[in-house]
DNA sequence: CTGAAAGCGCTTACAG
DNA sequence: CTGAAAGCGCTTACAG
């Protein structure tokens, strides 16, 4: 019941367990006739074989890391969906290690290291540059494969899969700016990090290019904070447009700006990034970048996999593609 | 680099692998002295025990299994940030299982069984008492500490952790019954399952009591799907208030219902169940019953590691208290 | 308080 | 194609 090992299905079956296990891992080099008859013990026995043990004799866990700093947010759950199937498929187990702010992010990566964990997928969309190279520098210097799921890095030597946000960020700009607005804000974060940085560059390049001064207003990610910051706005701000770096951001600015009497989309255009589903509850619906997190989630897994067996992989940063759904809090022609 | 074993640590300050393995795991067996001469190699060295390895000397892992059938609902993440902390603390790893529809639980949990786990979370609140009782067994038969997270079973040997959702569904309803409300629909899930089973249970209740009909109306979950069932309702049905299962369901059949230009909360109120952030970001603001989803996945993972130090636990079945949020979507005197 | 030795359940060269 | 044996890196009685 459970603890069947390997002895007693070579005891059954009449062979020894070096037998028994190759009819696990390499079953071509056993004669047809052995191997069924193995089999047929292995089934009857309900034999599963003991994954630790296996773990410590091969070196390889099949199972792999995934790093991430804030469960909570809507994308991680999704790319955690994405992950899990393509683990599946690929027999990986999965294993979660949570970062709390309070914590040391090298001190989690060491018990991540002391895990014998094949591979680590990391991810956070708040990471600096900087501490992407600390990061890239622990798996290196241990030699595990990784990849950064949804993190911008410029270091061409970082494996990652993302979408490209700096022309994301561009792109929405540019919507709103042939609608001829000329005040459009950026809401982003007060906290900077490599995937806001690349959405402020391209948001800050479309407005240059059309003239515009670029006027990034940065506030909490907590709804809440936000209230009070935007409330100011309506006071003593020219503003025609805005584009919230999260959908959360650009709904909550919504919902006040519609309370201060202010008409969307005919006197204020908003738009948000990641086309979740606030995006389609809030009144008027939300345009918004749509970021296929679940692909991004099953390619870096599926990149993580290629890594590990160290087949040559011809490209180690690849950026998925984006669009723009546009819905009613834009004027659309 | 990485590779550090006791041994290494044991040649290095002059005992034998015993002893820093008492170091570790049983200190006071060790004299102060020998110890701290251990301590201090360890740390020069960096070394970290190989967690594999102790795992198959000592039969056990210090890792849970979470097992999960859709990691994308909004609940679930919060659920796993409220596991995490408390695993580590408690130094648990998490090992993450998702269950796809394609797939037979039986053989998910069988997997399960031969990780080696030292017990499990079982977070699905859509199971019915029936698959209950088969996760029941699986574990009881192998004997590895479980604990049901959010889903509920009458069974009174099944650990679990939740809130009570008959008194949630019986109260929320009542709160439409005082306020006079006469037609008032359960917006349930086609798909029956335990935990809906309660609510609409307390919804029934409530309404009989008033002499009122209950009227429970099945959708899908999906939001889309919602549109179209929900668009009928304004054409031939009387109805002044509606409970949704979930806050995404209360939220679009209430955008649905103002763009019919009906009045919230004039002629229809409307609540919700979890307290999601829809419920904060939909106009009007959602009333809604705060399930503390966070809680229950620490208070379960706290649970199951008494389970797993058989200390006797005094009470397995563990009710969380919920509370009603009202907002603007419910008139409030 | 400490060490020598067996054992956890597998995999994998090495022979044959 | 198959078996005997060593080894993965620890823990844990058992002696002393």
């Amino acid at each position: 019941m459970g603890n069947t090992t390997i002895y007693d299905v070579a005891g059954a079956a009449g062979v020894s367990l070096a037998t028994v296990s190759r009819v696990l891992n390499n079953p071509e080099k056993v004669k047809e006739e052995t191997r069924q008859r193995v089999l047929k013990v292995i089934k009857e026995l309900g034999y599963r074989p003991n994954v630790i043990a296996r773990g410590l004799a091969s070196r390889k866990t099949t199972t792999v890391g995934i790093v991430i700093s804030d469960v909570t947010r809507a994308s991680v759950s999704e790319m955690l969906g994405g992950i899990g199937d393509i683990a599946q498929n690929y027999k990986y187990s999965v294993k979660l290690f949570s970062i709390r702010e309070d914590m040391d992010v090298n001190d989690i990566l060491q018990d991540v290291v002391a895990e014998q964990l094949d591979g680590v997928l990391y991810l956070n969309d708040e990471l600096s540059e900087k501490s992407v190279e600390e990061v890239r520098r622990i798996f290196v210097d241990n030699q595990i494969p990784y990849v950064l799921a949804n993190v911008v890095s410029d270091d061409p030597s970082v494996p990652m899969v993302c979408i490209d946000y700096e022309k994301a960020g561009y792109e929405i700009t540019k919507v709103m700016i042939d609608d001829n607005r000329k005040d459009i804000y950026l809401l982003s974060t007060a906290r900077r990090y490599s995937v806001n940085d690349k959405k402020e560059a391209g948001y800050t390049k479309a407005m240059l290019e059309a003239g515009l001064e670029p006027k990034i207003f940065r506030t909490s990610g907590d709804t809440h904070v936000n209230r009070q910051h935007f409330a100011t706005f309506f006071k003593d701000k020219k503003i025609d447009a805005a584009i919230g770096v999260r959908d959360s951001i650009a709904v909550s600015f919504m919902n006040i700006a519609r309370d201060n009497g202010i008409k969307v989309p005919e006197n204020l255009a908003v738009a948000g990034f990641q086309n979740t589903k606030y995006a389609l509850l809030s009144r008027p619906n939300l345009t918004s970048i749509d970021v296929p997190v679940y692909d991004i989630g099953a390619v870096s897994m599926r990149l993580l996999t290629k890594l590990m067996n160290s087949k040559d992989v011809d490209n180690i940063r690849i950026s998925l593609p984006h669009y723009i759904v546009k819905r009613d809090s834009t004027r659309n022609k």
